[in-house]
DNA sequence: ATCCCACCTTATATCGATAAAACTTTGTCG
DNA sequence: CGACAAAGTTTTATCGATATAAGGTGGGAT
């Protein structure tokens, strides 16, 4: 491996004045810089990051750790962020949880973090309490739905808003038994839970009675979950005659289920999705859904990024944000 | 920070006994280990992977660079590759290349490489002659369609067969008229130039004649192309009667085009995907396509590295990946 | 001529760990 | 009981870079 030295020998000068060159250090001659920047060429010579870093203490790269790298959700976030941190002078590297407490306590360990100069942690595992012992040495960025220890910067989305968008859409389209599919009405802080409190106020917002039968696919995400939810549910005679789906994957399966049975979409139900992926404008139908900003999340991540390494005691934030919702063919027009 | 010498000074040993510990290694008295675990514990120490790495030079983690972090195909890969890696004690961290030359090569300069044990680079912009030049420091996997430099691993998929499969099943029900959505005949070594040439070889194969104009979205890869181009053929009065889609992604982009042109999936026009998404089993209606084994795919990857870091020095392997015809609702039935 | 200062360059110590070898203790066996 | 191997522990040198402070220039002011 070419080192530092080996450059310096060549350039004959010292190590330091290469890392000054290399650095873009003041007071380096013009003409030593030009014979540094020839010996490196020469060599072929790049740094060691691991050596920079262990001295420097910055690697330049910064951490997404995602429950999985197939959800789509993510894997769109992870590339609109690549973007921004990209635009900043960056670099994103994405590693996977598996959705257990166990491998996001590993990936936030110290020594994983040690490899970022900050690290983005969406929680799916954790809980509060176990977020709350952890060491904060690079910034960590918390972006989730539950409670988080105040001590983090922490980007939350607004879950109730959205599916109360939602399911209102449903409604004033003149649906009267809206099923939520992936909904959950047991566990206290889950993206699921927090989604199926905004179908029930929808109806509450509209003076309409929940019955909670309606709630399929307890706790569960995959859209093959949910098409054999459907399936069950009008073979159950549930009846239902409006979907919403708490992710836009689950709707695929929800359109999958209502095009086995014959049901047409929106003529007889309608469905409405959340997320708003890149594939969900090419569902058949294309699919109404909830947008979270995508661009505009990726880019308020990017700057608690940057607020936090420039200033590692400025005071968290806690950013709420922003939903609407996108109106394609899989609901019934507004009488 | 906590580092091994505090460990050690309050466990009362040598640095070198704390590293002995934790690296498993043996020779240390069950007496001393305790000692030593206990004041790990206390203090809450972890290591500092910058500094083994420096000096042990090895990482643990192995790098997977993709086009995109958002193409359904590379994230099912990394997640396959991630259970494959997680298995063997190794860890995967995946980073964006943007398709481009540049962003491939900042990927791989030694610079980069140095934060993993193995590099899996799943090539799109870099040529031939630059993968040549490469420095090979790390293990280097090299996955894609084109000719590569013969001293890499390299994992190739059976493009040309999948799409003479794909095409294949389409003119066997009867299909005369079967469009490429996202073909291409010009560029030499791409992967929508090697589907173009099994389209072209099923043609061959049944004495049917080649109609280049059935060639749609010339080398373009989103489903909201494939959705105009599709509209466009029929605009056209080009008439196809069936659609290999190069990849599913396209694939649902020409099945929302046939919908919304009122065109009947499959008894009028027989659509069959390529990259067998888990999402294409719930499109409407569920895509025929050619699987490429993602499972085993990541398996032989993960096999390649192991080897390869086992013996850096073995002599390269190029295999091939298996494709099938993963049979679903988008074609009408044989008849 | 002397001093000062800005400009440029280098020597030294160090980041936190591990490899290799040296050293000490314990155990076995004739 | 001494020799010698095995087990257990420590010393020393080093990985490749950077921070810090000290060491040389040369030109202008006094």
């Amino acid at each position: 491996m070419v080192t530092m030295s080996d450059v310096a020998r060549l350039a004959g000068v010292s190590v330091m004045t290469v890392s000054n060159v290399l650095n873009d250090r003041p007071y380096v001659k013009t003409s030593t810089r030009d014979r540094v920047l020839a010996a490196v060429a020469e060599l072929g010579y790049e740094i060691n990051l691991s050596a920079r870093h262990l001295r420097s203490g910055q690697t330049g790269t910064v951490g997404l750790i995602v429950p999985r790298f197939s959800h789509p959700y993510f894997a769109e976030l992870a590339d609109a962020l690549a973007s921004e941190l990209t635009a900043r002078g960056r670099h994103l590297a994405v590693e996977q949880s598996e959705a257990s407490r166990e491998h996001e306590l590993a990936a936030l360990s110290r020594a994983r973090l040690q490899r970022y100069d900050a690290v983005v942690l969406s929680v799916a595992g954790l809980e509060r309490e176990e977020l709350a012992t952890l060491a904060e040495s690079p910034p960590v960025v918390l972006l989730g739905e539950r409670e988080m220890p105040a001590r983090f910067d922490h980007l939350q989305l607004a879950n109730i808003e959205g599916a109360r968008l939602a399911t209102t859409r449903l409604l004033d389209s003149g649906a009267r038994r809206v099923a939520v599919v992936g909904g959950d009405l047991q566990r206290d802080d889950a993206t699921a839970r927090l989604r199926t409190d905004g179908w029930i106020a929808a109806h509450e917002e509209r003076g309409l009675p929940v019955d909670e039968r309606l709630v399929l696919s307890d706790g569960r995400y995959s859209a093959e979950e949910a098409h054999d939810a459907v399936i069950a549910a009008h073979a159950a005679g549930l009846d239902p005659d409006g979907y919403f789906a708490i992710t836009d994957d689950i709707a695929t399966g929800v359109l999958a289920a209502l095009h086995r049975l014959g049901r047409a979409v929106p003529e007889e139900i309608g469905v409405v999705g959340y997320d708003n992926l890149v594939a969900s404008a090419w569902t058949v139908p294309a699919l109404t859904t909830i947008d979270a900003g995508r661009a505009e999340v990726a880019r308020t991540i990017a700057d608690l990024i940057e607020r936090r390494i420039a200033d590692p005691s400025a005071s968290p934030r806690h950013l709420v944000g922003q939903v609407r919702l996108i109106e394609r063919d899989s609901v019934a027009p507004l009488p």
